[in-house]
DNA sequence: CGCGGCTTTGATGTTCATCAAGTAAAGTGG
DNA sequence: CCACTTTACTTGATGAACATCAAAGCCGCG
């Protein structure tokens, strides 16, 4: 992890993100406002942890997780920037109540969290916003894990690719950001049927797998699967 | 459904929701209030209706539900007064994202959206709240989720009983308010297992069950599958 | 180089969905 | 109010989906 400065004003969350901020105030909170910067792997937030800050990420990939009592982790969501990903409980909670994780490179803006909550109290039009978006996030969360829920080992595992292959990399092609065991902790199923179910499109040749190298090539059956199947 | 006038004064939920209404404010804002009472199965939001009001519940019990495109349909939760369940979409959709429906008589309180938006937008207090809200309600959703998905259907049926018993009713004894198709949209099983599985915990004198009044014999029992079984 | 974690495949048994068929309960129209 | 229809509930039999156990190859890292 390192720390730079950031200029806000090419930030690109800013419009989404601080547009209810005057020119003058958004200056004076950049000043406050340290990056930094996770690889593939590392823990950003840990469940449980104290909110002392106020996070958001700028660039990069992260799981978000939470461990169940028989000590197994169970994948909630993915998240990439504009997702807001750490917010969930930022302003209801005084302890985080999902770890997140990076799986691939991850940018991450810092701000104290008392300077935003005096902020906030203050313009209640960028409470709204921030609240728009965390419904919009747990709108997301909520109707995947109904999909999921819903569909049989293969549904699933078609519709994690096509999550990552539509959603996030917006190609047909792509590096698999997890393993086989987080995909499993993710859609509820073994590790060993997540693996069985790859082999099989493969052999059907609806995808090609080399390790962590996908590439979709029959989406249309990939979709049916994830539908039907 | 009949409309009657609300005596806001009284309202359990002021101080709770409003805490942040000056007591004139309070005074307008009740003149421009209805409740409106359903009865059981009756529908309170359509999914992908317009949202022009502002609802939240002051009696009963609501399940809320969204039908899948094979068109089924999945429970997602069920709330009762404080768990201000309609709130979910209310400042972030034009449109309801789920289904309400009541599963007791349940009577709602209603304010036309603008008002109570035009409200918000001059305090931050009050938004804050909400949003710490509604934080708190899907916090709740997502890890009941993860509770139901990481059990087996004897832990899910488990769990079930013990959320009406412990948390909804407070009492050992209680009628189960919904069917057992509606028990197996909620859990993600067919309505046949859930059947076979409750007449199992009946036979191992777990439970007693009298059409829909359900007693909880050995709860040590229960609690103990719910999480291990 | 060896250890641990990830991946893969196979064999086996359990859990669960599906199909079928029947009873009970609840709503509907004459 | 009773025949009729529909919906909810229940149990059993069967097969499919999935977890578990086992074993082996692979890869990265200290």
């Amino acid at each position: 992890m390192g720390n730079t400065t950031c200029n806000c004003q090419d930030c690109q969350l800013k419009d989404i993100f601080f547009s209810n901020i005057k020119t003058d105030e958004l200056l004076n909170i950049c000043d406050l406002k340290v990056e930094k910067q996770y690889s593939k792997g590392e823990s950003i937030i840990q469940e449980g942890d104290l909110i002392t800050e106020f996070l958001y990420m700028k660039e990069g990939l992260v799981k978000l997780s939470k461990t169940a009592i028989n000590g197994k982790d169970q994948i909630i969501s993915f998240s990439k920037p504009f997702d807001f990903v750490s917010l969930l409980s930022v302003f209801s909670s005084s302890q985080y109540k999902y770890s997140v994780t990076a799986i691939e490179e991850t940018t991450v803006c810092i701000l104290q969290l008392s300077v935003v909550k005096n902020f906030a109290q203050e313009n209640a039009l960028f409470v709204m916003d921030i609240m728009a978006h965390i419904s919009e996030i747990t709108d997301n969360i909520i109707h995947d894990n109904l999909e999921i829920k819903r569909k049989h080992l293969k549904g699933r595992i078609a519709h994690v690719l096509l999550y990552f292959s539509d959603y996030i990399y917006k190609n047909d092609e792509f590096e698999l950001p997890i393993s086989r065991r987080e995909i499993a902790e993710y859609i509820g199923m073994t590790t060993e049927n997540v693996i069985r179910t790859l082999s099989e499109f493969r052999k059907d040749e609806i995808i090609k797998i080399v390790g962590k190298d996908i590439l979709i090539v029959d989406k249309k059956r990939l979709k049916s699967i994830s539908e039907f199947g």
